[in-house]
RNA sequence: GCCGAUGUAGCUCAGGGGUAGAGCGUUUCCUUGGUAAGGAAGAGGCCACGGGUUCAAUUCCCGUCAUCGGCUCCA
């Protein structure tokens, strides 16, 4: 007998090889009906293997990550055999469970899959599945597998096994389909109630540029047909939502050609979505004893140089601007950090004098790769909320809490209610490729994780993922669809203040080197509005949307008073306008309902003669009728509650 | 940059070897209206651009550019 402990701690004893299935079945038949895969452990095996020691185990059902995998990985193996089938002399790479499904790379030779041969894959998936395909584990040894993978011919697998270490290799075997793989599986296909292959792809053979590129098919899979349907209208959902649809709807930007690639046009209600974004920043930022600054769109590549960035983005950067005459080269900026490491070498500072906070709306240019570039989150022109903060090493935490606090005030007014903090420190095996100190790395790494914790903020440790310069906190947030977006950062940097030589005066009267912050609570512009407009759907809060309210007249003999109406609207700056076409009432509901417009203002014969407006909220209805004073000061109040801090 | 797909009116899209169509929008006229689409008429396209095949190309082929889905990259 062996025992076996479940998550609960309870603990139950079986005969030594019983399996995750049988385990399942002894506490209930539905979860042996549901059950995936079983975690023995805390390494995730196939339910009909079986187990021979004590165990900690723990029962995986579609409701948790692991048996999603389970299901999603044997879907892929389903795939592939459906390939070898239907395309015979395919060669397969890897075909591994992503977050949403699974892919399989594939070699498929001269032939180029096309779109309309998914239907026919799936197709066989499905028979496979009414089969009730078996996913059966064998071990083999490594010269046997190698010999089946070259009489194959699959280059790919034959270079998986060799870097695998000697002994025996696990192969898992479906129908015909023999593929090298480690597992786990469903025991049968027969779990799998929908399968949908969404699209394919090329990728590198294991991500590297320099090797050949296969052909990645994505699809997922569920254990129930209506999963499948709220996932594809999930996707048709987050369509709805792009930014770059909404974008061209609204009006708030676009791309010409002549401009070129990557380089955004902001409208006038985008650019005014910007303006308000940037003044709320100013302000809070005022206030937290920033100092605006201005430096220009280029630079001598000399202080690029400097910086260290030449070497490490010249090439890729837009080819340098020549004077006439002069042998000199200028930069497009693609940062404005060492702009800004100019302006405090500019002066003396005191120890006293510190932290000193320069802030600018500045905007850099990149050179992205084409394929690269994507509506707003990866253009090659964009403005950066950035902040260099130059403080003492004993001011760092203190700084960090104070940068935490102003993103935290944005995530707040912007309605961004789910978000965590990624703190990325360096490898302590690979000192080598940083800058600076082991004792300033630790240090810096200390104090922000001591802000984190001072704030109670969710985070998430990573070694390994700093910056050459130094540790990292940025901050993922999610939206509306649940998808995780990267918006601000808080960097900690060693580097420039070395290579710049700044320096400032101790209480020592001794010169101490300053430590950089570099921070952006939006990121970029750009990209910020691109997240913000998928999050909230083009329903842009209040505050920051560019058309606040809509006057309708009933008819155009209310025009006079509409426009009174709008004058008064003007007194307290909100942000109206007149709906002036020939239209029936209806007809302009429905067009301010579609365009987000947050209030919509009846007036007509009623409200002249009593001098009200009759108040329709967006996607809420008719709320009455107010005197325009009354209506105006419940709208400003219910900006100001959010803009007050 | 790479693989694949796409490119027709301002937008969304249909069509197809014989120089083009719908809906929405826009313009004008009728209508003067009360909480999600009133009616009529008109304007609007070098069918992305450049080559080729053909009596004839928007349609077929090649190239370029751009966009889309990924890969690689992202100070």
């Amino acid at each position: 007998m062996i025992k076996i402990i479940l998550p609960d701690k309870s603990v139950k004893e079986f005969n030594k090889g019983v399996t995750g299935i049988e385990i399942a079945r002894s506490i209930s038949e539905g979860l042996a009906r549901n059950v995936l895969s079983v975690s023995v452990n805390d390494e995730v095996w196939d339910l009909n293997r079986p187990i021979t020691k004590d165990a900690h185990i723990k029962l995986h059902t579609w409701d948790d990550k692991e048996g999603q995998a389970t299901m999603w990985h044997s879907t892929a193996h389903l795939m592939a055999a459906a390939i070898e089938e239907l395309f015979p002399g395919a060669k397969f790479g890897i075909g591994p469970d992503i977050d949403n499904g699974f892919y399989y790379d594939i070699d498929f030779g001269d032939k180029v899959l096309r779109p309309e041969d998914l239907p026919k894959i799936e197709k066989k998936i499905k028979e496979y599945v009414s089969q009730k395909h078996t996913f059966n584990r064998e071990e083999m040894p490594k010269n046997k597998a190698l010999e089946y993978y070259k009489i194959k011919n699959d280059e790919y697998k034959v270079e998986l096994i060799n870097e695998l270490e000697d002994g025996n290799i696990t192969f898992y075997k479906t129908g015909n389909f023999v593929d090298l793989c480690k597992g786990p599986h469903l025991m049968d296909a027969s779990p799998i109630k929908a399968v949908k292959l969404i699209s394919i792809a090329g990728a590198y053979w294991r991500g590297d540029e320099s090797r050949k590129q296969l052909t990645r098919v994505y699809g997922i899979s569920f254990p129930k047909k209506k999963l499948l349907d709220e996932y594809l209208e999930m996707l048709e959902e987050a369509k709805k939502r792009d930014h770059r649809k909404i974008g061209r709807e609204m009006e708030l930007f676009t791309f010409s050609q002549n401009v070129g690639q990557g380089l955004s046009l902001w409208l006038p209600k985008g650019a005014q979505i910007r303006e308000i974004l940037e003044n709320f920043l100013k302000k809070v930022q005022l206030k937290a004893g920033y100092q605006q600054v201005i430096t220009p769109h280029i630079a001598n590549k000399n202080l690029y140089i400097q910086s260290g960035h030449y070497e490490k983005y010249g090439k890729d950067s837009f080819q340098p601007i020549k004077t006439p005459n002069e042998d000199e080269e200028f930069f497009l900026k693609p940062m404005n950090c060492p702009h800004h490491c100019e302006i405090f070498k500019s002066k003396q500072y005191s120890y006293k004098d510190l932290p000193v906070r320069f802030a600018e709306f500045g905007t850099v240019y990149r050179y992205e790769q084409s394929g690269e570039l994507h509506g707003l989150t990866r253009v090659r022109s964009f403005t950066q909320d950035d902040a260099h903060i130059f403080c003492r090493p004993d001011q760092l935490k203190e700084e960090f809490i104070k940068v935490i606090d102003i993103i935290m005030l944005i995530f707040k007014a912007l309605e961004f209610k789910d978000y965590k903090a990624q703190i990325s420190l360096h490898d302590p095996d690979k000192m080598e490729n940083y800058i600076g100190t082991i004792q300033n790395w630790e240090k810096a790494e200390k104090a922000i994780i001591e802000a984190t914790n001072e704030k109670g903020l969710d985070t998430e440790v990573v070694k390994g993922e700093a910056a050459f310069y130094g540790p990292k906190l940025d901050f993922m947030v999610k939206d509306a669809l649940n998808r995780e977006w990267q918006l601000g950062t808080i960097q900690v940097d060693y580097n420039l203040p070395e290579r710049f030589d700044m320096e400032y005066v101790g209480s020592d009267n001794k010169k101490h080197r300053p430590v950089m912050i570099h921070r952006a609570p939006f990121g970029s512009m750009e990209r910020f509005v691109a997240v913000l407009t998928e999050h909230c759907a083009g329903k842009f809060p209040l505050w920051l949307t560019p058309e606040q309210i809509i006057i309708l007249p009933i008819s155009e003999k209310y025009q006079k008073y509409a426009e009174k109406v709008l004058n008064l609207l003007k007194n307290y700056e909100l942000r109206s306008r007149i709906d002036e076409r020939n239209e029936k009432t209806g007809k302009k509901i429905r067009d301010a309902e579609t365009g987000k417009i947050p209030y919509m203002l009846i007036v007509g014969e009623k409200e002249e003669q009593n001098n009200t407006v009759s108040v329709r909220k967006h996607q809420q209805g008719d709320m009455g009728t107010y005197s325009v004073d009354d209506f105006a000061k419940i709208v400003v109040d219910e900006i100001n509650s959010i803009l007050d801090f």
